[in-house]
DNA sequence: CTCAAATCGTGCGTACACACACGATGTAGC
DNA sequence: GCTACATCGTGTGTGTACGCACGATTTGAG
């Protein structure tokens, strides 16, 4: 039995070492490692909507939002008005932006590797899984946390 | 062998979900996920300097000296000269941040269990272990980026 | 002892994370 | 139709992460 009290503050610093040394390979590209995230969510699928886009990332709307107006004025991204609702807004990535993640794909090819061998080999994939089950169970927690409902299964 | 390329968003999603799960559990006392890393910090140590806390936190000084002002007002942590560097200050909990952080910590262990509940028992060490490598593995890296005067680009 | 380099705290600027409130639009119930 | 309610994007505010530059002090080399 592990020191549980352990768990979060190494999740804490693997997590800031990753963000800051990302942070750094990307600097003289000017995008951050956040950015790099967005572009890759949108990369990875069709035009959607700003909330879609945020609820993959995963990150908050209005967060998103500030980093589309920048992407946006450096011609990465491009925004539309949706076909079928006048509310929403569809994203989508420029030339440009295609391009520019296919750079910082490669940039960041060293730090992927780096942290991949960390991990013994036959370990990986179940390391990943418990990242996702963590993230999934404290997700769950703040929905029930509201209505009280059960999360019997969907 | 797993997909490398997934790793460093599960890392991410994890995290994020911690941080937001945490906060949330800690509005109602007034005060965030990560001024309760700083307040643990101290606790588990003698009166330090600034640039200790946050080389242990690990976050970066100018952040925890803006954490610092804020929580001093709260009447959270004192700061006071150091002894024998006129240079530096010295950070402290006060006893109602030393209230506080009982407090706190109870209130959080719920969250605790469940993250630990995310992995059997047998990888707890570990999954731990492997956070901890990661992190250093990449701290090591921006250290010796100094050293690589190498641009390859793309 | 003197002067250059390292270290400490501070202040400023940018970017993210999130909460909350608002107006506009879409949808369901009657 | 028309009214509730949900959803989308926007705008504002607070807190955190980090880089960079500055003045003040300590430290180390000669």
């Amino acid at each position: 039995m592990a020191d549980k009290s352990e768990l979060p503050l190494a999740l804490r610093s693997a997590y800031l070492a990753m963000h800051r040394t990302t942070d750094t390979q990307f600097a003289p590209y000017g995008v951050t490692a956040d950015q790099f995230v967005l572009l890759a969510t949108l990369s990875r699928g069709d035009a959607m909507t700003q909330r879609e886009l945020a609820r993959r990332m995963p990150s908050d709307p209005s967060t998103v939002r500030a980093m589309l107006v920048l992407l946006e004025t450096q011609g990465l991204i491009e925004r539309d008005v949706h076909p079928s609702d006048s509310r929403a807004r569809t994203v989508a990535l420029t030339a440009a932006g295609k391009r520019k993640f296919r750079q910082l794909w490669n940039v960041s090819e060293s730090i992927r590797t780096k942290m991949f061998e960390a991990i013994q080999p036959d370990d990986a994939v179940e390391f990943i899984r418990i990242l996702t089950r963590i993230a999934e169970s404290l997700n769950d927690a703040i929905l029930s946390e509201s209505n009280r409902t059960q999360a019997n299964e969907v």
